[in-house]
RNA sequence: CGCGGGGUGGAGCAGUCUGGUAGCUCGUUGGGCUCAUAACCCAAAGGUCGGUGGUUCAAAUCCACCCCCCGCAACCA
């Protein structure tokens, strides 16, 4: 029977579109999927959307719809995107779906049954944002995002997670179970400090899986969430056949997860297994995240990079190769357009890319286009190729099963560059215009040994650039690459008189163009969504009435004065004639209190109250806020009454 | 003491866990080749691996202290 892998993304969080981040780790794990099926694994690889909770119920309200149909809409664009990408997902799990819901009110029961889970009450700080308890005062923002936090009475569910604090800890000593490393031991040093008992039910808003027994309450999104990644594969169903695929596929492989939810993996999941009496995963894989030119991605910023974009320019293969090559994996890793497209203009076009026309054309120029048969009077150079080429297979097949795919890929490569000295050394084409034995002999040894060594990185990175591997791998004359068993691939297997197919470039250069069209497509991307934000305006001009909404008034500075523990932050009062308002205003770094006193101001005086280090304010003041430089105030050369309104 | 990442030739980065002649890509300069996608090959210039101290026969790598940069958040409605 053939090994079985089981290898699981993050199931994504509907809350946000498909970005180049979700794309980085479905492609990972693509790669790492695709390579077990070579290497004749039973391999199931699942992905998924995470569609519950209040986050998704508001933003759904917020757009106008239901969270159904909210969860449904971003749901489909990450199936879509990974449909375009050729992600080889063998099912795509939505936690709306009845077979999940059905299956994580059983893996409640049991875990309640094994007596993990009671009933408290609970008093206290929620943040929404983070869909978690806090443990703070009334009015503090949250300790791990800053935002506001709401208070919330409940009698909750809970999970006995204290029980479980000894025995993750003893999980950690596994090098394996959390990596990489400096993740292993932050989770470590978190359980160390102790675990509270685990709220695992919601009964503040309704947008979830109800508990078993005690509809009022929904089953915390988290637990909601994690099982996702047994219940795609059977567990709770009824059906034998679903049954069998859990007992075959449970516990995962792998778990990749980015690093921003090691903690909910890493300390809560397996508690939960233990708690319900379930193997755990044997690696959960965390990997970093991925910047914009060193800075992180972010709408506000507009640079957020879409997947799309650079399908359409260079193709999935470029991206997948870029991301795997030139991140290390584990650590924050850089995009950018410029890196991109240098990394694959020198690594696939100038070099897998090339090396596999120069050497087909040659075959096919002076041996009809069948590979010739060596001699059997090998030469240094000859032997060196295929003892590197011995090495290059081990070497890549350690380092990617640890999952450091740049080393893996930098070691194939390494046997690229080695071809392309061997070919210049030994000059095959001064030897295709003399037709003696000899030369013909040594001919066919330098072509064969090419061949073979281009067979060879082909097939090890196929699961890296699937579609371009597979051409190469066609056009050598080898059939389908899918049906090629990896765990047999060593020199030699290249059969003398294969016939050539016919030849193609794989990775057409790209010129700085590339990079324009790119930039511009974005660019084009964020004036479409400004435009489609402020509705009818399809040239992203507002109305008048637009404009009305907004209302300006000229206030005078009463008090002003450093809010404690901000560097930017000031609180002032300030009079609109008909009343006095807080306000907080972020230009610290620009003015000292005492200045604004007394002064006239520009007010929005109808924004809504929103609240900073726990001070309310009411209101924004109008400032020239140049990028990186200091704000400067709008005021007024002539004297005007407070309290008048702009327009 | 908020959390995190980092400081290695001109640029971007590996290498640090498991000490042993400092490596890759790009760029620059000169040369070569012409099978190949203006590609490929060779050579050269260019680094006291942030600083100080320690451990060691040996430190980019281990230890201690310090300096600097960046991201996130706190606080830019």
């Amino acid at each position: 029977m053939p090994k079985k892998f089981y290898i699981t993304t993050p199931i994504y969080y509907v809350n946000a579109r498909p970005h180049i981040g979700h794309a980085y780790t479905t492609i990972a794990c693509d790669a790492i999927a695709r390579r077990q099926r070579m290497l004749g694994a039973d391999t199931f690889f699942l992905t998924g959307t995470d569609e519950h909770g209040q986050k998704i119920e508001r933003a759904a309200q917020a757009a106008g719809k239901t969270p159904q149909e909210f969860a449904d809409d971003v749901s489909n664009r990450f199936r879509a995107l990974w449909k375009r990408m050729g992600i080889s997902n063998d099912d795509f799990i939505r936690t709306t779906e009845e077979r999940h819901k059905r299956r994580v009110q059983e893996l409640w029961r049991v875990i309640r049954d094994k007596g993990y889970i009671y009933k408290g009450s609970y008093t206290g700080q929620y943040c929404v944002f983070d869909e978690l308890y806090v443990d703070v005062g009334p009015g503090e923002p949250c300790p791990e995002c800053g935002r506001a936090t709401e208070t919330v009475h409940e009698e909750n569910y809970f999970f006995k997670l204290s029980a479980f604090q000894d025995k993750l800890l003893a999980l950690y000593d596994d090098p394996n179970f959390v990596r990489p490393e400096t993740r292993r031991n932050e989770v470590a040093s978190f359980v160390r400090s102790g675990l509270r008992d685990l709220s695992i039910s919601r009964s503040t808003f309704s947008w979830g899986i109800p508990v078993p027994d005690d509809p009022k309450h929904v089953i915390y999104v988290w637990l909601d969430a994690l099982a996702n990644y047994i219940t795609a594969i059977g567990f709770g169903s009824s059906h034998a056949g679903a049954q069998e695929a859990f007992r075959k596929y449970w516990p995962a492989d792998v778990q990749m997860i980015g690093k921003e939810i090691v903690r909910f993996h890493c300390v809560y999941w397996p508690a939960f297994l233990m708690a319900a009496g379930l193997p755990l995963p044997k690696s959960i894989v965390a990997h970093g995240w991925l910047l914009f030119e060193e800075s992180k991605m972010s709408k506000s910023r507009g640079n957020i990079v879409r997947t799309e974009t650079i399908l359409d320019v260079l193709g999935a293969d470029a991206l997948r190769y870029f991301l795997l090559r030139e991140i290390v994996f584990g650590q924050d890793g850089s995009f950018s357009f410029d890196a991109l497209v240098q990394r694959y203009n020198s690594d696939l076009a100038n070099g897998l890319g090339n090396l596999a026309t120069r050497t087909l054309t040659m075959i096919k120029r002076y041996f009809n286009g069948e590979i010739p048969r060596p001699s059997p009077k090998l030469e240094s150079g000859d032997n060196s190729v295929a003892d590197l080429a011995t090495k290059v297979i081990g070497g890549y097949n350690a380092f990617f099963d640890q999952q450091q795919f740049s080393r893996a890929l930098e070691t194939a490569w390494g046997l690229v560059a080695a071809m392309d000295k061997y070919i210049v050394e030994n000059a095959p084409w001064l030897l295709g215009e003399k037709a003696d034995e000899s030369s013909r002999n040594r001919l066919a040894t330098i072509l064969y040994t090419s061949a073979e060594a281009l067979r060879i990185v082909t097939a090890l990175s196929h699961s890296v650039i699937p579609d371009a591997t597979a051409k190469i791998w066609a056009q050598l004359g080898s059939g389908d690459i899918q049906k090629f068993d990896l765990s047999g691939l060593k020199w030699g297997q290249l059969e003398p008189g294969t016939k050539l197919e016919n030849i193609e470039a794989v990775f057409p250069r790209a010129d700085k163009s590339a990079i324009e069209r790119m930039q511009q497509m974005e660019e084009q991307e964020r004036i479409g969504v400004v435009a489609a934000d402020a509705v009818p305006a399809p040239d992203g001009k507002i109305s008048i009435d637009d404009f009305a909404k907004v209302e300006l008034r000229v206030a005078l500075v009463k008090v002003a004065e450093r809010v404690p523990k901000a560097d930017k932050l000031l609180r002032l009062e300030v009079d609109l004639g008909t009343e006095t308002r807080q306000i907080l205003a972020g230009i610290a770094e620009s003015y000292t209190p005492e200045s604004l006193i007394g002064r006239k101001v520009v007010v929005v005086t109808n924004l809504a109250p929103r609240k900073m280090r726990g001070l309310e304010s009411n209101g924004m003041i109008v400032a020239a806020s140049p990028e990186g430089g200091k704000a400067v105030l709008a005021g007024f050369l002539e004297d005007v009454p407070v309290g008048t309104r702009l327009k």
